[in-house]
DNA sequence: ACTATTTGACCTCC
DNA sequence: GGAGGTCAAATAGT
């Protein structure tokens, strides 16, 4: 929620940039070890570094108080009234489970409504459900940091959308901006989990970034026209980067040619015109 | 004022 | 009984 504002969005695209250059550094240093343009990767990452410490310093980054829960009455909990909620057995089967980098590009808008420390895993486990659950659609989501990559989500969805997609109320009807900035395997990164918000006005909004300093999962970016890249269990990070299909026999060309989503994402309709103030370094 | 998120309590399954 | 899943009050954010 609280990245909806620009300067949260460059924040956090800054730091993919960062992670970014880094990747990129690695690849040149592989490629060749006495290259110069290792100076131009470093050079790179310190003005990304610069950027993310003065956006850091001026947002403030405002802290929710740890709350004071004040235990209820004995006995003031009461379950609601009707037929007790079904709740999903445990183990059950997932419709969907994913493997991602970004917790979700599936066009549907989630409301985050549990998380919970899961025996054996160092980070916890989200809970999400539709956003229009009001209207009658029960799909849920579970998302959860992989074992292996912290970086990497394991998704999974259970129950069917009957709200067909929260975006499909698209009020112009055109398709949502690509608002995926898909760093490929190089997302490494320290991204946060939050759900999407939806814009009060009931319509299709604008994809925002959002991330909660206090949460443990991921970066979301959500559109419904997003793509999403997966890879399988047995898939290393190392191992994709050689498998993606944007990698030729160069990774470094191939690097700089635009496997990256920057373009997608600075040509958004969402309004840009500051970050591209900032993204130049002015 | 209203909505979204956080988080401890509670429920259910194994 | 423990672990995972969900609820809902408290709280933050707009």
């Amino acid at each position: 929620m609280a990245l909806d504002t620009p300067a949260a969005v460059v924040l956090e695209l800054m730091t993919m940039g960062q992670q970014s250059a880094e990747h990129l550094g690695d690849l040149l240093r592989a490629a060749s070890p006495a290259s110069p343009h290792q100076e131009l990767a470093a050079e790179i990452l310190r003005c990304c570094g610069r950027v993310i410490d003065a956006l850091r310093a001026t947002s403030g980054a405002r802290k929710r108080k740890a709350a004071e829960y004040q235990a209820p009455a004995p006995g003031a909990w009461s379950p609601p009234p009707g037929p007790p909620p079904k709740r999903r057995g445990r183990g059950a089967e997932a419709v969907k489970e994913v493997v991602t980098s970004v917790t979700t590009v599936d066009g549907f808008i989630w409301r985050k409504y549990g998380q919970k420390d899961i025996n054996g895993r160092k980070h916890p486990r989200l809970y999400y459900r539709c956003a229009h659950r009001q209207q009658g659609c029960n799909a849920t989501r579970r998302v959860q940091r992989t074992r292996d990559h912290p970086a990497a989500y394991e998704i999974a969805y259970y129950g069917e959308h009957t709200c067909r997609g929260a975006t499909t109320g698209h009020p112009q009807g055109g398709a949502p901006p690509p608002a995926v900035v898909d760093f490929g395997s190089s997302s490494l990164g320290s991204a946060d989990a939050a759900s999407l918000s939806q814009g009060q006005q009931g319509g299709w909004s604008p994809p925002s970034v959002s991330a909660s300093p206090s949460s443990e999962a991921g970066l979301e970016l959500e559109g419904a026209h997003a793509h999403e890249w997966e890879w399988h269990d047995a898939a290393t990070i190392d191992e994709l980067i050689g498998a993606a299909p944007c990698y030729g026999s160069d990774p470094v060309t191939e690097f700089l040619d635009g496997c990256l989503g920057w373009e997608a994402v600075l040509n958004d309709p969402l309004d840009f015109a500051g970050l591209h103030r900032i993204a130049t370094f002015q």
